[in-house]
Formats: C-alpha cells, structure tokens, sequence
DNA sequence: AAACTATCTGAACGTCCGTATAAAAAGTCA
DNA sequence: TGACTTTTTATACGGACGTTCAGATAGTTT
C-alpha cells in the first residue's frame, strides 16, 4: 500500500491543490464502500472494486493495500463522524435538563437512521454496510472495537438512569437495541413482503416505531429502582 | 443430484435398512449445515464440506447437487419441525385462555431459544444458520417464504390482541423481535465484551431478558386500543 | 451367475481469485 | 532540461474454486 508522503496534510500540495493520487484513492474507497455494502466481504472481488471505480486491478492495491486492509480501512474511515453525531446528540439533550430512557435511545438511533436515508449514496453504502457488518460477530476483531467505545459511553447513560442495572442487563438492553436498529436498514425489505404493502422508502421513516419499541424493550427490562 | 429412487419411503429398502446413501446423504448435509453456519455461504468450500463430512468431492455434487442447492436444502430441512414447535407452544398458551401480547411473544422465541441452546450440536448449528441468513435482504429469496408462512400466523396474533394497529406497524414489531432474538444468538460475543464479564453460556439464559425486552417494545408501538 | 442400478472415487476442466511486479506515464523539483 | 518521485498500467503467477464425468465398486434383482 501507497505510504503517505508526510504525517500532516499529506493528501494536499504546498499549492493546496490536491494530490494526484488522491483523487484516485478516494474513488476507490468510495467503490470499495458501496460492493461491500451491496455484497459481503467474501462475495466482493478486488476486479469488482476496480470496475466499478472505473480503475485498473493495480490501482487498488496501490491505494488500498489487501483486500482485508481495503475493508477495514472503509469501516474505519466514518466511523469518526457518526460518534460525533451520536455524542452531538447526547449533549443536546443533556442540556436540556433532565434525562429519559427514550431520550438516550433517540440520541443513539437518530444519527445512523440519518445517514441511512441521506441523500449522499456513499453515506447510505456506509449504513448498510455497519447493518452487515455488526450483525454477526465473525468479522475480524478490530472492526468491533471501532464501535465499542461509543456503545459504552451509551451503556453508562444507561446505567446512570437506572443504578439498579445489572451490567449484563446493560449490555444486553444495547445489543437488542442495536440489532433493532440494524434491521431497519438491513431488513426493509421483509417488512414490506409481511405488511403487504409497500416498504416505507426510508430508514428514518421507521423512527418512531423503532424509538418506541426500544424504549419499551428497555424500559421492561431494566429495574427502575 | 441423486434421484430418488422412488416416491414413497425412498430412503428404505423393503427390509427396512438405511439405503446405502442415505447415511452419506445425512453426513453431507450435516456437514453442510454445520460449515455454512460457522462460515456464511461464499466463505464455505464445497472442499470444505467434504472434508468435514469425511466424503470425497464427487460425493457432496452427487448428494447435495450444486453449492446453492446444498444450502437450500439445508435451510428447508428443519424449518417444518421449527414451526411445529412454535405452533405447539401458540396452540398451548391459547389453551390456557386469555392470552397476551408476552405469551405470543414466548411462543414464538422460546422454541428457537430451545433449538440453539440444545445439546445437540446439529440443531445448534441449523439456529446459528438460521441468525445469519435471516439478518440480511442477500440471500436467495426463496429462503425468505420458508419463514414468513409462521410469522405471519403470529402477526396475525398480536392483530387480534390489538385491532388498531397498521398492518406496517405490526410487521415492522415482528421484524424487530426476530431481529432481537437471532442478535442474542449472533452476537453473544458482544454482550460479553460490553458487560466486562463472561458471556451467559446459552442462549436459553437470555430469555427472560429477551421476552421482556421484545413485550416491553411492541406494547409502547401497538395501541392498546 | 448375469444384468442392472445405485453409489462412490479420483482426476480433470476451465475460470476466477488475490497478489506481485516490471515498466510506462505523469508530475515535481533542481 | 534532466534527475527524481509518485502514480498507473499491463501482465503474469500460483492456487483454489465449482462442476463434471468416466470408470470402479457395491448392492440388488432376475
């Protein structure tokens, strides 16, 4: 894989203008994303990333190293931007005083639907590809410890509001919440075959729905004092 | 792929014996069963489930057919005994008179809660396959008909508990059950990570938290009235 | 026994895979 | 300009893949 040419603003010339490799690296990133959103890590082939990045079979090497590297390097490369929009939402109902249950679970929920249903279809490759990813636990390690830290920092708000909590009852409450979370995205589709009607277009149009059911999940089962 | 020899009892021979393939036939889709639920449908080898099953190459093409075939096969062998289990526990509860949205919940998670917490490592691996190809829209679409025939006999359930509700919502409230419930048996590596302590052993061990969890959710979705 | 069917083996086919690499091209800088 | 680095191309390698099949073996039927 390519080593960057200097620690800081390494991707930019003393010009500003971009550099040549750059360009090229993102549009591979950017195809990487949406084939292993669309198809798995196994089912993608590193031919399948270059076609669709209308680049050569080498180019992708180059910019993105093994395909495992190619693979973590596309989970890693959000991961930082929904934390902030997670943690963002956090805050804002801390300061609005006193906390709820439904409060914590709409500052979890709310950001990851978002992406899900933005307009940017890279974003949205993004969604669907943490839906495949976090739903089983066979991908390597590290990709689980991207999102650890922030579901912790979730679990603790939990925990603050409901002392009593066992911290396997915290644990479980956030894992269920997030394989609810998940199947809006990864699931829309059998929704729509069992309601017999069309599926609601996007993710955030489940919102309600899935605020209240992991509202009432949790609040079942974690004692209130 | 084999055919079978005849229509009836085709796996007999008239003193009552085991055909000669059949017990091959047996190896191979347990041994079928057992790698596609470790390893996902792409990562598995045809060679690797030889090896498993003890049985040259030719002998899995012979029984199973192609790769898909195999897998299909698989999933369909033990979806009726499922449903038989989730019906008997439905026709139970009905039994003992007014039901609630809980006993329908416990009737349709406790039987899969049964199968993957059962000594027999089979069954084990047939709910293990079952969290993998019912979390994601991906696999063949054929797979989906074999479930949705029993989910919709339990949607038809929670509509008579609660008329109000739109048949979206009440897809949608089964869709994050079945959702919840193969997470505690796709991701129990997780909760242990984020509870800090060891994992509960069997899946049967979250039920209660399970049952509440889900209860709890499609009460605060469904109106009462 | 002979004829027949079912089962199983071993080897091969063509294809695609991930990765590596030499050399060409493009850009940078003295 | 010419030396130098970065990026891109084209091609090749060894290996593993799913599938096929002729033929050997085992069991059944006549």
């Amino acid at each position: 894989m390519r080593q960057p040419t200097s620690d800081k603003e390494n991707f930019r010339n003393t010009d500003g203008r971009i550099a040549r490799g750059e360009a090229t690296r993102q549009r591979v990133l950017d195809a990487a994303e949406r084939c292993f959103a669309s198809d798995g890590f196994e089912a993608v082939t590193i031919r399948q990333i270059a076609r669709t990045a209308e680049v050569t079979l080498g180019a992708v090497s180059f910019h993105g190293g093994s395909k495992e590297d190619l693979f973590k390097t596309v989970l890693a490369r959000r991961v930082a931007t929904l934390d902030d929009l997670r943690k963002a939402a956090l805050a804002e109902v801390r300061a609005r005083g006193e906390m709820t249950i439904r409060d914590v679970v709409d500052a979890y929920l709310t950001p990851y639907l978002d992406i899900a249903s933005r307009g940017d279809p890279q974003w949205r490759a993004y969604a669907q590809l943490i839906a495949r990813v976090a739903s089983n636990d066979d991908y390597f390690p590290e990709v689980r410890e991207l999102y650890d830290p922030t579901a912790r920092i979730f679990i603790a708000e939990f925990q603050r509001l409901r002392p009593g909590a066992s911290a396997e009852a915290l644990a479980t409450v956030l894992t269920l919440t997030v394989a609810s979370m998940l199947s809006i995205v990864a699931s829309r589709a059998r929704i729509a075959g069992l309601s017999g009607s069309d599926a609601i277009d996007q993710p955030m149009g489940y919102r309600a729905m899935l605020i209240d059911f992991c509202t009432g999940g949790i609040e079942m089962v974690l004692p209130s004092d």
